[in-house]
DNA sequence: TGTACATCAGTGAACGCGCGTTCACTGATGTAC
DNA sequence: TGTACATCAGTGAACGCGCGTTCACTGATGTAC
């Protein structure tokens, strides 16, 4: 059955509102959210916006599973326009998808991988959501790497319980590898949406591009075919 | 001459708010700052903090500008224990320097390093102290490495840039390796300090020492004598 | 096709709250002669 | 050493503001018979 205009003129409503929001996220940090603001410029009283969203909180807490949620789904369509075995491409394509999406929705990005939010606490059902990206990075890993393991027993020990978790097989040394490598990923995005590499280098398109090609030399990722 | 009592007062006076202002921030973020409850807090009537501080945005400067200066003293500190030209040492006194303040000081850490407060433009005389760490950094790496110079013109051009303004003689690729590594710690601090690396692996600790010491080993850094 | 009723969107007033900042003031602490 | 004056810390009241949320309400849109 088609949605009824009312439930059409519902969600679009409900698109509104998160759209105002983010917005305010952007502009002003999650201070800045306000619900009152959103019915101003929505040409609604106050009290309107109560009938879709039933609390600032909960509105906060959409927003932040709605971030999870694109991040995932950009980074899965980037994957799937690339032959399984090109682990190379995959590799590039995923952390290029990160960098760009990072880059297009900077608060999407800090309320995912920023400080969380003082006083919230993320409700469990964004747990799933929220390692999407994650799972494909080590799908990708699963090819391993000719790193030597790392000599640490308790390190090893952590590394093979992510490996039992996700990627049996798989050795410690890749494993090892490519947690650096998710590391160094973040570290370049994050360091470049807060303007420091902008400060430093101005652009840091090239430095996350040499980057990548390194990590892909270093995972011993093989393109395919 | 030695302070007066009167300035001993003081001094103390706007350290206790800036204390008080430190906690706000680790509890609730930026917006959590309250001149008002600072007062309360230091049993003052509200109107009295403007004794010692001239607005809420000044003291949030102070408290930024503090920020930088403590990383900065801290990592000289470290970095002052050791040889001059065991580079390998420094290297990872200053990578664990920086971990053991960001964990000590998160909210300061975010305030260098995280997202810009919302409509907070750092004043001029922050930049200098700003770079302090940066500047211990670049100087360890003037060894340099035999990483082979990048590809890239561009990205080539812009660590000339970086070379001839702090490291005058020192290879590209080791200038280009050497902000590859800075990435990778500041993104393995800022994940743990997140709580993602606990999430992951339990504990940050073990994964950040191995990547230091590839980064040791990948930068060509040499322990002294 | 028409009518009775339920559902829902939106209104407007009000609640209590905490905020930054100003201002005229009191009284104590310092300084100059 | 004592006195006159200036500096400074702290008070208390007030300003105007925006916030989240509740509640009883009106009127339009849907649904069941």
């Amino acid at each position: 059955m088609p949605p009824t205009p009312r439930q059409r003129a519902r969600e679009a409503a409900v698109d509104d509102i998160k759209r105002i929001a983010r917005r305010q996220l952007a502009e002003g940090g999650a201070g800045a959210l306000s619900l009152r603001e959103i019915a101003k410029e929505m040409g609604l009283v106050s009290s309107a916006v109560y009938r879709y969203v039933p609390s600032r909180d909960a509105l906060l807490t959409a927003l932040i599973s709605d971030a999870y949620d694109r991040l995932g789904a950009t980074a899965e369509a980037a994957d799937a326009e690339l032959e399984r075995d090109d682990l190379a491409g995959r590799w590039t394509a995923l952390a290029g998808a990160l960098r760009d999406w990072a880059r297009a929705h900077p608060t999407d990005y800090t309320l995912v991988y920023g400080p969380p939010l003082p006083g919230y606490e993320a409700p469990p059902e964004t747990y799933a959501p929220a390692q999407r990206w994650f799972e494909i990075l080590i799908d990708v890993l699963r090819a391993g790497s000719d790193e030597p393991d790392p000599e640490d027993p308790v390190l090893c020990a952590q590394l093979a319980a992510v490996r039992d978790r996700r990627s049996p097989g798989a050795p410690l040394g890749g494993i090892a590898a490519g947690l650096a490598a998710w590391a160094q990923l973040h570290g370049l995005v994050a360091l470049e949406i807060h303007g420091q590499t902008d400060f430093v280098l101005g652009s840091g398109a090239e430095l996350f591009g040499h980057c990548v090609e390194r990590q892909v030399r270093e995972l011993g990722l093989r393109a395919g075919r």
